[in-house]
RNA sequence: GGAGGGGUACCAAAGCGGUCAAAUGGGGCGGGCUGUAAACCCGUUGACUUCGGUCUUCGAAAGUUCGAAUCUUUCCCCCUCCA
């Protein structure tokens, strides 16, 4: 392969299918090319099953090609059918809104904009989308696709197949998504569309009616889906999602994440997931073994999100808490009330009371298996009493199990 | 439209008048071992509790009964076969 784009694609292991591997990588080997993925706008953030697509739009980046991050505005109000066995609740535009302004922050802090030519283009396709005019849009567009063969989409057979319901609306996701590229195809010159592969059906759809309408070559590409080797789903957590904001997700949170990732995950996602370069992490692996490429990892990929800074410190903290048995400044910390701790605050009520768990039962049970510590003095008596012997310094820590921290101060 | 089958906890799936807050498996959580890993082992997995119990849950509502996840009626939803 000729252009470094494709190759590093290739190396790191991002590459899953393409449209025309060999005619793309001979414009992209010759010129800086627009390239697009579209993201969808269901949340107020992105969480680390995007992360990937994020990585790509970075590595164009590194490689003189330009990224348009096209936020769905319009196609979340539709929603996309792929991958998913059941329609999913339809969100009100205005909270679209106001995912997409925030995504909108998230790739400002992951993507160059510094250097002109490859500056990223927002758009919203909205911008287009809600103004169509139903009849002019099924003459124009819709008389290009065949429902034979919008039958035959991965996306749609296997709704049917397994009988579940799929409305016309989300029948016309794909079209949609075509008509997007479509779209930017004119607008931008964008001559390639990037997603996972489940996108593979809707990109190719948008390949092919660049092809009818205009006469002209456009490329698809996709990206593997990524599982943990457990064979779940990348990016969910006890936690709930691994969200790409500080707000939903701490960076220490964050940090741990990548940290407690399996072994045999660890050589992919450094290679998916940090900007080491290929011929360096060959050297870290013969250098380090498992357990210090976690740290790596962790490091690496904290600092692509969050900067160095943040990074090193939940490295500090983590080696405070986890080597020294320390209790560490910058765990999550949780601020109590001078006045609760002067009456005495049973465990079980503190615990509820900020968030630790659950429900009263749960803390029971918690204690009760030996999973709470005060100070790293396990709990015993589920009735115990917190107050100011129970703090040092204004200080006192929580745990929960081993790996879950939590600071209390006394403001 | 006709004939059957079914909706049970996070998921899958048993229970089919009391002993059912509901078997079993998966998942989750905690403990042990370890390397903040995997595998394995143990515990736990509705809420509240003065630890005696109490309250709310088996698609929804109404009913039968001393007593219902289990029986009856109506309604909603899903599946299979026929048209």
């Amino acid at each position: 392969m000729k252009s470094t784009f494709l190759r590093e694609m290739q190396e790191r292991g991002y590459l899953n299918q393409c449209t025309d591997l060999e005619k793309l990588d001979s414009i992209m080997s010759n010129k800086s090319i627009p390239a697009y993925i579209g993201f969808d706008c269901t949340a107020s953030s992105l969480h680390v099953g995007s992360l990937l697509q994020i990585m790509i739009l970075r590595l164009l980046q590194k490689h003189g090609h330009k990224p348009i991050v096209l936020l769905g505005g319009g196609t979340t109000l539709i929603g996309d059918p792929s991958g998913k066995s059941s329609t999913r609740k339809i969100l009100k535009q205005k909270e679209i809104k106001k995912n997409i302004s925030s995504i909108k922050k998230l790739f400002e802090k992951l993507l160059n904009f510094k250097n002109k030519k490859i500056k990223p283009i927002f758009v919203d396709n909205y911008s287009w989308l809600g103004k169509l005019n139903y009849i002019d849009f099924l003459r124009k567009i819709g008389s290009q696709f065949t429902l034979n063969k919008m039958l035959t989409f991965d996306s749609v057979k296997s709704r049917l197949d397994r009988e579940q319901s799929l409305s016309y609306m989300e029948f016309n996701y794909m079209i949609l998504q075509a008509f997007d590229f479509y779209k930017l195809f004119e607008r931008e010159k964008c001559l390639l569309q990037l997603g996972g592969s489940d996108q593979w059906g809707n990109i190719v759809n948008g390949v092919d009616l660049i092809r009818r309408i205009l006469k002209k070559d456009a490329f698809g590409l996709t990206s593997p889906l990524i599982t943990l080797s457990s064979g779940a789903k990348m990016g969910k957590t006890e936690k709930g999602a691994v969200w790409l904001n500080e707000k939903l997700f701490s960076s220490y949170d964050y940090w741990q994440f990548w940290r407690n990732s399996d072994d045999k995950d660890v050589h992919r996602f450094l290679k998916f997931f940090t900007d080491i370069k290929i011929e360096e992490l060959e050297k870290l692996k013969e250098k380090k073994n498992i357990n210090d490429l976690k740290i790596v990892l962790a490091n690496e990929a904290t600092k692509i999100l969050y900067g160095k800074m943040k990074s090193l410190k939940a490295e500090k903290t983590a080696t405070d808490v986890f080597k020294f048995g320390k209790t560490s400044e910058n765990l999550p910390s949780k601020n109590i009330h001078n006045k609760d701790v002067e009456k005495g605050l049973k465990i079980l009520e503190l615990l509820v009371d900020y968030e630790i768990m659950s429900s009263k039962s749960e803390a029971r049970r918690a204690i009760k298996n030996n999973g709470i510590k005060v100070n790293d003095l396990l709990v015993t008596d589920e009735n115990m009493i917190i107050n100011y012997s129970n703090f040092e310094d204004k200080n006192m820590k929580i745990s929960f199990g081993k790996k879950k921290h939590f600071l209390f101060k006394i403001t």
